[in-house]
RNA sequence: GGGCGUUUAGCUCAGCUGGGAGAGCGCUACCCUUACAAGGUAGAUGUCGGGGGUUCGAUCCCCUCAACGCCCACCA
């Protein structure tokens, strides 16, 4: 008989991408809605950066919050997915002024600020909106009607609203301070910025003299000698015998001979360097604290380009490796320099712009984060917020137990300008949350603000409470803010744990009192097959939307999910791509194998009591799927729920459900072909929900030919649920014998190297009634799986046939009558192999059932199975000796 | 210097509160069998990093060693 079927032999992922998304959005699919669950479900999706193109990170971003999204939307969550871009400070502005600079050969100051910003926004109209094409074709459900940029209006208000609140609590304060300045963006960043490598230096050796007493030589080791010229004490440890005595003294300072104090602090370490320490507390973090604890006079003798200033005569103008050089030449002429050897030490780097980070004074904004991140660190010890999975928490407190001051004013122009306004006539400073025309104090009119701009997570911790609208009252009414807040799950990558998380964590509280999110899932970072993080010097990146040209936006997703638990790396090979590629079209090409009988289906299925025991089976094994599925998310498990429906569809579904089907639709039983169609069709739709949330679109095309009378998206249709009434573990096992056989029968053939077109007669052996009994019943479907064409159902007191290619499961033996034609040897050997290994099995179990310590100690039902398998191994130990003789 | 993590089949990785080692990909043989060659059937492959301990029993718990990776840390 021919079977019409006008599908094409492989999917098409282009047009049904096209076609889905388009109309997911007409149907308004992607809006929140009130569902069975009578709760909210919120995610916010970490905003990409404008600077660009979207890249593997950000796929896996997409896929798992999408996945999560669209499983609790079909659950009957009223469902919000949270969009928008971040406008990223530095990044950005960077890649602009590259971008001019290449073209005009300007940099920023000759544009201006006004000029430059405008400038800086039509990058963004555009790169914005490339980024939305890019999520849209991977098919994020979020809503886009909240899309939101962190330098819109009510982002805006909601920085300026919480820098005057912390202002005026003075939880905000301005100071002169030693901070990372990064030479090139000419600008401060903070602690979580500086990226720490190592280095390749040298550990010079000085000579000091001390006033007091010129038979007196002190040695001081460092490895920045040209930092001498801002050295303002000399320190050794009050309780190192060798030094102690000099502390008071007065030590001369190598080539400006300059003198300086020689002071006690206990941070000097005795054993380190020769115990003396030059003390630069203009350029270097502890030399900082020691000056502040003792007083010093601080000298900067850098330029904000990193070049050293007239404090440093000598080297004025240079870079700090020329200036070190000469120093270095300095010194030997003046006999001062002792020993220079190799050292390798770490040193800090920008990690926007990879350079040295200079420690400088200068005025900065800070914001005090003591008892905020306290707050944020109970939280997550009291479980108001939890890391998936939990070992994430100790990256958290890791920083939160020891909260820095954050220096929050960054040197640039593209951001949210500092809140912060300055008298010229009476000196007032004061923070608003508008622009003020006037001086709060004298009401003069002459004001500036504060040129600087805040470091862009500053608006990217708020981002929880500005995109629900906060602080503009009427924005949150509208968005629900009330409804959505806290956001259920925080997804992200586990590098910004201390950037992003906990900024939120810290903000979101301070606010409103309440984690931003309940739980935080951490997922993995995306690098090569090898394990290699992808970067474009390494070349190794894969364009995401490369792969969804090649492989489909579903195969994609489905490898990133099926990659996706608790593990920190994704070594992604797209080569896996294209295997899950073919799973997509497999699943394509089951749907054709069924299409053609659609219309003889029904829309419910028969009474229980008309289902074939294949029927039975079947929903058994998918209501387990489904079960593993549901639970499997919920912990954001996208490996395991992937792995399940996987294994379901391909060595359930197609292997046998779809093979025992074959013979009944091409049979004469009209009943029973309805009853069958009637059932594949119920397990399509089924199949193709569970998978929903994870390859949406061919899905979602599936559905559109298996609906039934309502018209209803896919995307907005009810998950499936565990079913306790369609478990049947007898006739699971009943199946899982039925395969065991025929299994066995396909193996005897292939090991005699039979052709699929050559008809075999069979002769089983069993004592299990029930089994002999399905076999018989089966006989039919034996024909198509593995062509048997004539056979007899025995109990194992009957004789064996003889010199049969043969084979035992533990519950059958399996003869298949071919004297003469086999190599007797061959099968002699080959059932002595599986003795020898049985036997191996039986003795495993034997050694347990005989030592009495495991009889007195194990649990009961330890006990029983192991008993019920060395009843099995027994049994199939009888079996191949039977068969052995049968050679005899 | 401190902390975290990893080590299971050729590759990438699962293995929950200890109870006979798993998946995918790859590989081998045979097959264009009327859904699918982006396929089917069958098959091979592991000292679970090394050593020690606890236990009736350890891939799993404890100690120790080794290799690799990551994060934090004030550049003597």
């Amino acid at each position: 008989m021919e079977i019409e079927n006008n599908l094409p032999k492989t999917f098409d992922p282009k047009a049904a991408e096209d076609k889905w998304y388009a109309k997911w959005l007409q149907n308004k699919c992607f809006k929140p809605r009130p569902g069975k669950q009578k709760q909210t479900f919120t995610v916010l999706m970490p905003p990409p950066n404008v600077t660009g193109k979207l890249h593997m990170g950000h796929a896996l971003d997409a896929t798992t919050q999408d996945a999560l999204v669209r499983f609790k939307r079909m659950k009957g969550f009223e469902t919000l997915w949270i969009p928008g871009t971040d406008h990223a400070g530095i990044s950005t502005q960077a890649v602009v002024e590259k971008l001019i600079w290449k073209t005009e050969k300007k940099n920023r100051h000759d544009l201006g600020r006004e000029e430059f910003m405008r400038r800086i926004w039509e990058w963004k109209e555009q790169y914005g909106s490339e980024i939305v094409n890019q999520q849209q074709k991977m098919g994020v459900s979020c809503d886009w009607d909240y899309s939101c940029f962190t330098l819109d209006k009510i982002p805006n208000m909601a920085v300026n609203k919480f820098f005057v609140m912390l202002f005026n609590e003075g939880l905000i304060y301005q100071s002169d301070y030693i901070v990372n300045w990064d030479p090139v963006l000419q600008s401060a960043i903070s602690d979580a910025e500086v990226e720490h490598k190592e280095v390749k230096g040298f550990f010079y050796h000085l000579k000091y003299k001390v006033k007091e007493d010129p038979t007196i030589e002190l040695v001081i080791a460092t490895t920045r000698p040209e930092t001498i010229f801002g050295d303002t004490a000399v320190a050794v440890n009050p309780n190192d015998e060798r030094f102690k005595d000099l502390i008071g003294k007065t030590a001369i300072i190598p080539i400006s001979n300059r003198e300086v104090p020689i002071i006690g602090d206990e941070h000097v370490d005795i054993e380190k360097g020769t115990g003396c320490l030059k003390v630069t507390p203009g350029h270097d973090f502890n030399d900082f604290e020691i000056g502040k604890r003792a007083g010093l006079e601080i000298i900067n003798i850098l330029n904000k380009d990193g070049t050293f200033n007239k404090n440093a005569p000598e080297i004025e103008g240079m870079k700090p490796k020329d200036a070190r050089e000469e120093v270095e030449r300095i010194l030997n002429e003046l006999g001062l320099l002792l020993d220079k050897k190799e050292h390798i030490y770490q040193i800090g780097h920008g990690q926007r712009s990879d350079e040295i980070i200079e420690p400088m004074i200068s005025k900065q904004w800070f914001l005090n984060t003591t008892a905020m991140a306290e707050e944020s660190v109970r939280a997550v010890e009291e479980g108001e917020m939890t890391f998936y999975p939990k070992g994430w928490e100790n990256t958290y407190f890791a920083w939160l137990k020891n909260p820095k001051d954050w220096c929050i004013s960054r040197q640039l122009w593209w951001g949210h300008q500092i809140p912060v306004f300055y008298c010229k006539k009476c000196d007032a400073k004061w923070a608003a949350e508008t622009n003020p025309s006037e001086c709060v104090e004298c009401k003069d009119t002459n004001i500036h603000q504060d040129p600087d701009v805040l470091d862009t997570w500053f608006s990217s911790g708020l981002w929880p409470l500005s995109t629900l609208g906060w602080p503009d009252k009427e924005a949150m009414k509208e968005k629900g803010f009330d409804k959505f807040y806290p956001n259920s799950v925080l997804i992200t990558g586990f590098d910004i744990i201390f950037f992003w998380v906990a900024r939120m964590m810290m903000m979101g509280q301070k606010v409103t009192g309440h984690a931003p999110f309940k739980h935080t899932y951490i997922h993995a970072i995306v690098r090569d097959k090898q394990g290699r993080k992808m970067s474009k010097s390494l070349g190794n990146g894969i364009d995401p939307l490369d792969m969804v040209g090649q492989y489909g936006a579903d195969a994609m997703r489905f490898t990133l999910a099926a990659g996706s638990g608790y593990n920190r790396d994704l070594n992604l090979d797209p080569e896996r791509i294209e295997g899950y590629r073919n799973f997509v079209n497999k699943l394509w090409n089951a749907f054709r194998f069924i299409s053609p009988y659609l219309d003889k289906a029904q829309n419910e299925l028969p009474v229980k009591s008309e289902w074939h025991l294949h029927d039975k089976w079947i929903l058994a094994e998918l209501n387990t799927v489904a079960k593993t599925m549901n639970e499997a998310f919920d912990v954001y498990r996208f490996d395991d729920a992937s792995a399940a429906i996987y294994a379901f569809v391909y060595d359930k579904f197609c292997s046998w459900y779809i093979e025992l089907s074959k013979n009944i639709l091409n049979g004469e039983d009209e009943k029973a072909k309805i009853i069958r169609a009637t059932m594949l069709k119920y397990c399509f739709r089924k199949i193709v929900n569970l998978l929903h949330p994870i390859i949406p679109f061919i899905t979602e095309e599936i559905w559109s030919h298996l609906e039934s009378d309502q018209k209803r998206l896919l995307a907005v249709e009810e998950y499936v649920e565990f079913d306790e009434a369609l478990q049947n573990d007898e006739v699971l096992e009943m199946m899982t014998k039925f395969i065991d056989v025929t299994s066995g029968i396909r193996n005897i053939r292939s090991s005699v190297n039979m052709k699929p077109k050559d008809e075999i007669d069979v002769k089983l052996f069993t004592e299990d009634k029930k089994l002999a009994k399905f076999m018989y019943e089966s006989r039919h479907f034996l024909k198509d799986l593995a062509n048997v064409k004539s056979g007899t159902i025995r109990n194992k007191h009957q004789e064996r046939p003889k010199k049969s290619a043969s084979l035992a499961t533990v519950h059958t033996e399996i003869f298949i009558p071919l004297e003469g034609i086999i190599d007797i040897n061959e099968q002699v050997n080959r059932i002595k192999k599986d003795l020898e290994k049985t036997q191996g099995e039986y003795k495993k179990v034997e050694s347990k059932l005989n030592n009495q310590n495991f009889m007195a100690n194990a649990p009961e039902e330890v006990r029983t199975e192991v008993q019920e398998k060395a009843k099995l191994f027994q049994d199939k130990l009888y079996s191949l000796n039977q068969i052995l003789e049968s050679f005899q």
